[in-house]
RNA sequence: GGGCGAGUGGCGGAACGGCAGACGCGCCGGCCUUAGGAGCCGGUGUCGCAAGACGUGCGAGUUCGAAUCUCGCCUCGCCCA
């Protein structure tokens, strides 16, 4: 907090004599013209974000000048802020009968300040929530925090903090600054996942997990970050260069016993997305991670001694015809064993050397492909043809089978590696009377391709060869369908203090003994030393660590590694239903009255972690019988991440973090608020460039100017003035609220922005007394409220309005009212823009064609010649077509 | 390397295949003001005195008509390797 306002304060402007603007000084005959020109340069350029209200706020002038009606946010917006709270205005009742609608933002994890970017992140999904609760929906939209995690643990270490109570102090800090957003979140349902009461319930899910067999335990070699010193799961490894996803240090292969949760059983289904309405990008995300591929398991004979037939898994089994080799990984079990006496040595250096290479050299398609003949042969089980088995490093151990059946025409890598060793190549699928292509592998997929030199097959679509061959490969029990897929199961054990410990007793004699439910919560000890060793913290505090086995009574000891943070996140949105009942994790009739969320919305960041894991989570407790929904949200939706304006990530290291407070002290939270929601498409996001706020002010300002109690006289008894401000009024409701829905805030503001403009013109031609007027200006407050709910509420009351404007219904779009009787047609030559024609929607479709024939303008280009044709699209345009030179 | 997405004024960005640049910033000019870094009015894609011509990363194509659709290329971003 002590760090606002130290970079740079614009406060404090050099005094006004050294930067006198190029009139006042033109003014000034002491000044030289080429002196007063450069100032005057660097004045402008000293412009930074300005300070608009120059009188400081006091108890005293603040009442003043809330009376005065000057446009002053401080005077009101923390005033409707405590008016709100204190009526509990937002707080979302389950007995309320109006109809349920549960939306929610992502809850943050309490890094200690709220930057702008969270600002933008929940500003969205407020104005919604907040649209939705006018128009008369019993709206859930809570708030809380996710606060286990590595950084506590991290600051407890740098600078001997207890991460509790870094944590409690950052969630107190961050709930203050939050609350200053006005934003609508219901904060009786708050929710901190770091707190006994909740990760009681997050154990007792794992027990119900384990209970089911989706939980269990398992020696694997796994990701480990040696900095974290702790274990990832795979979606917790980034990038080209396999690194950890927080501190960025490469990580590496540890065998380990560890504790997985089964998603894999999940694969499928979290493969279908009919039923909930997310953006394709993520769909396309989880669908690749997911990565499901169908295709047959095929099995080759072996000249090996037990005859053991290598087993390969091919999307493509309609090449089989095609494979003149085998590839093994070189980890194959099956290697040693195939290896003849004069290839051995050659093999074993090659094994050795593939063992020290990374996955992503092993996969590129760059580098010269190696490897090496182990002696042996398989056959072919269709052509019954003997081919060499070869190792290579581009096979991969973790992949399918660890083996594959080489088909060289059909495959690039295989047909790099053929070439390289010179061996046999065989087109079997081929554009239907098309040729072999020479050089290159054929792989296209096209819907007409015929398989060649296939024995019985040939002829066939490649298409149906895939069953065909693979039924004959079963029929012959050497083969069946196969699906595989990328997506591994989750590993849910981590080496640190700050989160759930997993609630096990290893008992000598019972193994790993789940702790009773009534024992929960598994109390995390306070007293531990948190330097990272690679094991638990846990596992040196002797007094926690030793639990009699449940089983048994007998000595045992706990589990020292505590669950992943993401199973913290995966039900967080169930506990929210009935946040406060201490006798189960949620009150099944809540979660029935309020799940599905109907928005949900946050980074896309998290598209194949949380996002996968808590659609998981609700499948698997539906399936326990504990819920009875299949998603968690019927609709997600990500905003864009704000960067630092020097375009990278904000961070407190990079110092460009961005605090809301300086800026809601200076223009007010409505005018933070609109500006973060106007800067473009809020799935963008973007850096972090102030020049506008004032824009965003200065239309607040002139919001304020219509919206005080109106003084002009009576209804000026023009018309045409008063329809063409209603039709504006309705064109808007009509805009706005299919914007709000849509999540398109940028181009609902400048509507309002028209709005204010076209209420504006109406004052000044003398209209300020009509009720069409009126009406305007109130249908704006009211579109105007989830944006910006406070001066909406503080021009409301001033205009005599009923308390509060946030209870008034959302207005409809009557579409009579907003159409308009004329309209002004485009009038194109060739496609090109030739005038406009003005006529009443009725005109009849001849009348406009004669009177676009006979405009000059098109006559010019037309030059005494027919139109060779004349196209309308009614009330659109129309575009005269001349004949061709 | 693969997949996906995006390239529009000085800037952020608008635009169901139909008037490119809405709205706002900035800038220019003016008014008001003891003062202006407040407020108000007007102008502002480029070239041109003008008529007009040219303009949505580059190049083709489809169409009466393309920022928008198709293909190729370039650049950037994201995801996966």
């Amino acid at each position: 907090m002590g760090r606002i306002g130290s970079r740079s304060d614009p406060r404090q402007a050099p005094p006004l004599s050294t930067y006198r603007c190029i009139r006042a000084q033109r003014k000034d005959p002491s000044v030289p013209p080429a002196i007063y020109r450069r100032r005057c340069h660097r004045h402008h350029r000293r412009r930074l974000p300005s300070r608009p209200k120059p009188t400081p706020m006091t108890a005293e002038t603040g009442t003043r000048a809330s009376r005065d009606g000057r446009f002053d946010p401080s005077t009101y917006e923390e005033k409707w802020r405590q008016r709100w709270a204190a009526d509990e205005l937002y707080t979302a009742r389950d007995d309320d009968p109006r109809p349920k609608r549960y939306h929610l933002t992502m809850y943050p994890y309490p890094s200690g300040d709220l930057h702008v970017g969270h600002w933008y992140a929940a500003t969205g999904p407020d104005i919604v929530a907040r649209m939705h609760r006018m128009r008369g929906a019993n709206v859930m939209f809570p708030m809380g925090f996710d606060s286990f995690g590595l950084p506590a643990e991290n600051a407890a270490i740098a600078r001997n903090i207890h991460p509790a109570t870094w944590t409690k102090a950052n969630i107190e800090r961050m709930r203050v600054q939050f609350k200053t957003m006005g934003a609508m979140f219901d904060w009786s349902r708050e929710v901190v996942v770091s707190d006994p009461g909740y990760y009681r319930w997050t154990q007792w899910i794992f027990l119900q997990f384990l209970k089911a067999g989706l939980a269990y335990r398992a020696m694997a070699p796994v990701d480990w970050c040696p900095k974290d010193k702790v274990v990832l799961a795979r979606e917790q490894v980034e990038g080209p260069n396999r690194v950890c996803w927080r501190c960025g240090t490469p990580v590496e292969k540890r065998d380990l016993e560890q504790w997985w949760f089964r998603i894999t059983n999940y694969s499928d289904e979290l493969l279908d997305f009919s039923g909930v309405d997310y953006p394709e990008p993520i769909k396309l995300m989880q669908t690749n991670w997911i990565g499901r591929s169908e295709g047959a398991e095929i099995d080759f004979p072996t000249e090996a001694e037990d005859r053991e037939p290598i087993r390969v898994f091919t999307t493509r089994p309609d090449t089989l015809f095609g494979a003149t080799f085998m590839v093994l990984a070189p980890e194959h079990p099956l290697v040693s064993v195939l290896t003849t006496d004069d290839r051995r040595a050659d093999v074993e250096v090659y094994v050795a050397g593939a063992r020290r290479e990374t996955e992503i050299e092993r996969m590129s398609t760059e580098r010269e492909k190696t490897g090496v003949f182990v002696g042996a042969y398989a056959i072919n089980p269709m052509t019954n043809e003997r081919v060499p088995i070869w190792i290579a490093d581009y096979v991969l151990p973790g992949y399918g089978t660890g083996a594959i059946m080489a088909v060289p025409a059909h495959d690039e890598r295989d047909f790099a590696f053929a070439k390289k060793f010179d061996l046999p190549i065989r087109y079997v699928v081929l554009p239907r009377g098309g040729t072999a292509p020479d050089g290159e592998a054929f792989v296209a997929h096209s819907a007409d391709e015929v398989l060649v030199e296939s024995g019985e097959f040939t002829g066939m679509p490649a298409a149906e060869a895939i069953t065909a061959i693979t039924k004959a490969l079963e029929e012959s029990g050497r083969g069946q369908i196969a699906v595989t897929y990328r997506q591994r199961d989750w590993l849910i054990s981590r080496q640190r203090y700050w989160g759930a410990p997993i609630p096990i007793i290893y008992c000598d004699e019972h193994g790993a003994v789940p702790v009773p439910e009534d024992h929960l919560p598994v109390v995390l000890p306070e007293d531990v030393d948190f330097a990272p060793t690679g094991v638990s913290p846990l596992q040196s505090h002797a007094e926690w660590l030793s639990a009699p086995c449940p089983e048994c009574g007998k000595p045992g000891r706990r589990e020292t590694d505590t669950l992943d943070t993401f199973i913290d996140s995966s039900w967080y949105f169930l506990r929210y239903c009935s946040p406060n009942d201490d006798q189960r994790a949620w009150d099944p009739e809540q979660a029935r009255a309020w799940m599905p969320m109907k928005v949900y919305t946050g980074g896309a960041e998290h598209g194949v972690m949380h996002l996968l894991y808590f659609r998981f989570f609700v499948k698997a407790l539906r399936d326990l019988g504990l819920l009875d929904v299949d998603e968690p949200t019927l609709k997600l939706r990500n905003q864009g991440q704000i960067l630092g304006a020097d375009h990278n990530r904000m961070s407190k290291s990079r110092g460009n973090v961005q605090a809301p407070d300086e800026l809601v002290a200076r223009y007010g939270s409505d005018t933070v608020r609109a500006f973060l929601m106007f800067i473009g498409p809020w799935d963008q996001g973007g850096p972090w460039n102030p020049s506008g706020m004032e824009g965003i002010y200065r239309w607040l300002g002139r919001v304020w100017g219509v919206g005080l109690p109106s003084t002009g006289g009576p209804a000026a008894a023009d018309e045409e003035l008063a329809r063409a401000l209603i039709r504006v009024t309705h064109t808007t409701i009509a805009a706005v609220t299919e914007d709000y829905e849509e999540f398109h805030f940028n181009t609902a503001i400048s509507k309002l922005m028209e709005l204010t403009n076209a209420i504006i013109r109406a004052r000044e031609a003398g209209h300020a007394g009509g009720t069409a007027y009126a009406d305007a200006v109130d249908t704006l407050l009211v579109l105007l409220a989830p944006v910006t709910p406070h001066i909406a509420e503080e021009l409301w009351e001033r205009r005599g309005h009923a308390y509060s404007v946030h209870q008034q219904p959302w207005p409809e779009a009557d579409a009579s009212l907003a159409a308009s009787d004329t309209i002004e047609l485009p009038v194109q030559v060739d496609g090109k823009l030739r005038d406009r024609l003005v006529v009443t929607v009725d005109t009849p479709a001849e009348e406009i064609e004669r009177m676009a024939l006979t405009s000059e303008h098109v006559q010019r280009y037309l030059a005494g010649r027919p139109p060779l044709r004349v196209i309308q699209i009614p009330g659109r345009l129309v575009n005269v077509v001349t004949p061709k030179a």
